[in-house]
DNA sequence: TCAATAGTGTCTCTTAGACAATATTGA
DNA sequence: TCAATATTGTCTAAGAGACACTATTGA
């Protein structure tokens, strides 16, 4: 009788960049199947309450976190029979950014069982197909923003030109002419300039900006 | 108790180009709930025998289809308790690419219930979110074909550059230059010359190309 | 002044687009 | 030869990357 409903859930790829590498947001299981090995924050669908998969992953990434997330994107679709002892299951995947100053907040000190793991080295062991989804979810981020998608939702409200071409090389993986850069950003107008400035350690202070209130985390053609 | 299982479907927005035109296939519903109205093709998942919903996918364009579709992708997921009056569903996007030549055999002069529409002028009453589904569908081909992506199986096995320069102009909507093209096609090595000819009605014959054999349509980047 | 990072300017090389010139066929 | 289309070549302009130069701060 299970067999003719399949399990249809929603998993999220939360991604933030710490300490220039980027990250993604993995829970230790406290259940059987696949108790204590790591896998993405997912929900079952709820029909009653669900008014679309996205709210399923919204709720998946409430009940673990305090956080609300900007942006979420569709990945993909994982089917089969073999994905869940459980049974037939359908895993909605989806991506999100946070922004690195509200990283701490999810994965805090005392919790032993949330991590931040650097998607080029995942060490733990990943439940599930879950590595598939890391890596599928870690590719079509990076596509975004080799063509040009700024991934602001990865930087905190206000920031200086550097950290955004940090967190872009970091994502990306390649390094960047600074002119180059700032170049494109003069030209597509999604940034504003604001009139405070920012630290100096020893050295010329940062201009900071804002993303534009329109602005959208979008494919440019 | 139905409301606590959401239906699972796959639908397939399957493409040709027809007299210079982008189209996809439509059949008209003979069942309710929407009958008489067109809709893509799909079919409900059976766990008991799709291994994946790209599989249900396949089995949905086989049962009103002879054709076997070489490309089929994931477009996106749309869930909801309103999508279907029959309860909360999940329906999973693809898209398909068919040659024109093989076109015809799938709506035969026979079918009155089968159509290849231009996906510009839908002008048939569109079942469901099917009109939704196929503007996204349109959207990601487009996307796929401007990033240079070759619509290769938009076209017979043999082809001129001529007519693969129509091909990607009907798709994308803008005309391309012809020397610019060609230099492109040349730099990618995707193509091999063949050694025979084509047509000619009254003019130079054109040399017939095909795609290399590892061909396949990706992202450039 | 020095170290360190922010910000700007200039040069070159690649490439896309415009457009012209040549080639080849049947009628 | 002519009409029609295929194929190739050349010029130009816009853009990307390399790299150097200037600016501003605290120590």
């Amino acid at each position: 009788m299970k067999e003719l409903f399949p399990i249809v859930a929603a998993d999220v790829a939360l991604f933030t960049v710490l300490e220039e590498t980027l990250r993604v947001l993995l829970l230790q299981r406290d259940n059987e199947p696949q108790a204590g090995a790591w896998a993405l924050p997912g929900a079952l669908l709820k029909p009653e309450t669900d008014l679309s998969l996205e709210h399923t992953a919204r709720r998946a990434l409430a009940a673990k976190t305090r956080v609300e997330v900007p942006h979420l994107e569709q990945v993909a679709v994982f089917s089969g029979p073999g994905r869940d002892p459980r049974g037939y299951s359908v895993g909605v995947l989806f991506y999100a950014l946070l922004p690195a100053d509200q990283a701490p907040a999810v994965a805090g000190a005392k919790a032993m069982d949330v991590a931040w793991s650097d998607v080029a080295h995942l060490k733990r062991p990943i439940a599930f197909d879950h590595r598939e989804m890391i890596a599928l979810a870690t590719t079509r981020l990076r596509q975004k923003v080799v063509q040009l998608a700024l991934p602001l939702h990865l930087l905190p409200a206000k920031f200086t030109l550097t950290q955004l071409q940090s967190v872009f090389e970091t994502v990306t993986g390649k390094p960047l002419d600074k002119s180059s850069f700032r170049r494109r950003l003069r030209d597509e107008k999604n940034l504003v300039k604001l009139h405070g400035e920012l630290e100096g350690g020893a050295n010329r202070p940062a201009q900071l900006y804002r993303a534009i209130s329109s602005f959208r985390f979008e494919m440019k053609s």
